[in-house]
DNA sequence: GGCAATTAGATTGTTTACAATTGAATTGTG
DNA sequence: CACAATTCAATTGTAAACAATCTAATTGCC
C-alpha cells in the first residue's frame, strides 16, 4: 500500500532535519492540485493569504511574516501583480519602503481560497486538532532554536572582521 | 531577546504547513555556517549523507530516498561530480541506469562531517532527545498522509483522461 | 524475432530561495 | 546644515525543485 521509500536503509528517515525537509515538500505537492485552481504557487498563496488577512503592508513586512527576503519577494510579488491580484507603490511618506494592496481582483479570490482551506486541513489530517496544535508548537521552537543558532553564528562572524 | 516576526498578528503563525515550510528555510540556513567548511549545500550534504552509508546506489535509487526526481538530482549530482566527490556511470548491466559512487576525496569527507552531524544535533536542541523522536515521527505521519492525498489526487487526474 | 509499452536519466522552462551588491531615501550625529 | 550610517527594495548570480518532454534502453507480449 504505503509506497516503499526505502528510509529504514538509512539514517536519514530518523533526522529531524531530512524530514522537515521532505514534509514541506509533500505540503507543496499535496497542495498543488488545489492552489492550480487558483494559478497561485503555494509561496504565491501564502503571500495572498498573510495580504487577505492584512491589506497595505510594506515588502518588508510582509517579508517578516513570511520570513523571507526582498531578494525572493520581489520577483514573486511581481508576478501577482502581473496576474492583477496586487499593486506595489512606492510609500509617499517613505519613499524607500513599498505597499502591497490588493487589488479587487485580489480580494476576490478570498471566496474561492475557502475551498483551498479546507482541502489543506483534511489533508494533513485534520482529526485530532490537538495533536497538530503541539505539534505545531513544537516545531515552532525548534526553529527559534535553529534561527537563534544562525543569529549567533553572525554575530560571531561579525566579531571576526 | 526573540526577534518579533510579528506572527500573533496572522493566522499563518499557527498553521502547520506554514510553520513546517519556514522550519525547512530555517534549517538551511542554520546548517550553513557548518556546511561550507565542505563546500556543500544542504541538499548535497544530503546526497552524500545517503552515499556514504550505501555507495554506488542508481539515481533511482537515491532518488527515492531523498524523494527527488531526476530533474533535481541530476544537475545536483553533476556539481559533486566536478568537485571530485563522486563519479557517475552507466551500469553495465542496465544501460539506462546510472551508478554514483564516492571518489577517494568523497570517502574522505565523510571524517570532517562528523562535526556537522553533531553541530546540527545541538543546534535542534538534542537536550530532550526523546521529544524529538516523537516530533519526527509525528511529522513522518503527516507527511505520509499528504503522500497519499497527492497520489490519490494524481489517480483521480488518472482517470478523467 | 518484432514491436508496443515501460523505465531511467537528461533536458528545458518556470519558480523559489538566498547571498552579495547596488541605489535611493532617511536618520543620526557632529 | 553636512555627511556618515542605516534602511528598504531591487538586482545579479547560483542552486534547488519540479512539471513536461525527450531519448535511449529494456521488458512484455504476440
Amino acid at each position: 500500500m504505503s509506497k516503499n521509500h526505502g528510509e529504514a536503509k538509512s539514517r536519514l528517515g530518523s533526522m529531524l532535519c531530512f524530514t522537515v525537509y521532505s514534509t514541506a515538500h509533500a505540503f507543496t505537492r499535496a497542495y498543488k492540485p488545489l492552489l492550480d485552481a487558483l494559478g497561485l504557487t503555494y509561496p504565491q498563496y501564502l503571500a495572498m493569504f498573510v495580504l487577505w488577512e492584512h491589506d497595505n503592508l510594506s515588502v518588508k513586512e510582509l517579508g517578516e511574516l513570511l520570513r523571507l527576503d526582498s531578494g525572493t519577494l520581489t520577483p514573486l510579488l511581481k508576478r501577482l501583480e502581473a496576474m492583477g491580484l496586487l499593486r506595489r507603490s512606492r510609500d509617499p511618506a517613505d519613499e524607500r519602503s513599498v505597499r502591497i494592496s490588493l487589488t479587487p481582483a485580489g480580494l476576490e479570490m478570498r471566496r474561492k481560497e475557502q475551498m483551498v482551506h479546507e482541502g489543506l486541513m483534511s489533508a494533513c489530517g485534520s482529526n485530532n486538532a490537538e495533536e497538530l496544535k503541539t505539534l505545531t508548537a513544537q516545531l515552532i521552537r525548534v526553529r527559534d532554536r535553529l534561527d537563534a543558532t544562525a543569529a549567533r553564528a553572525a554575530a560571531a562572524a561579525d566579531e571576526t572582521v
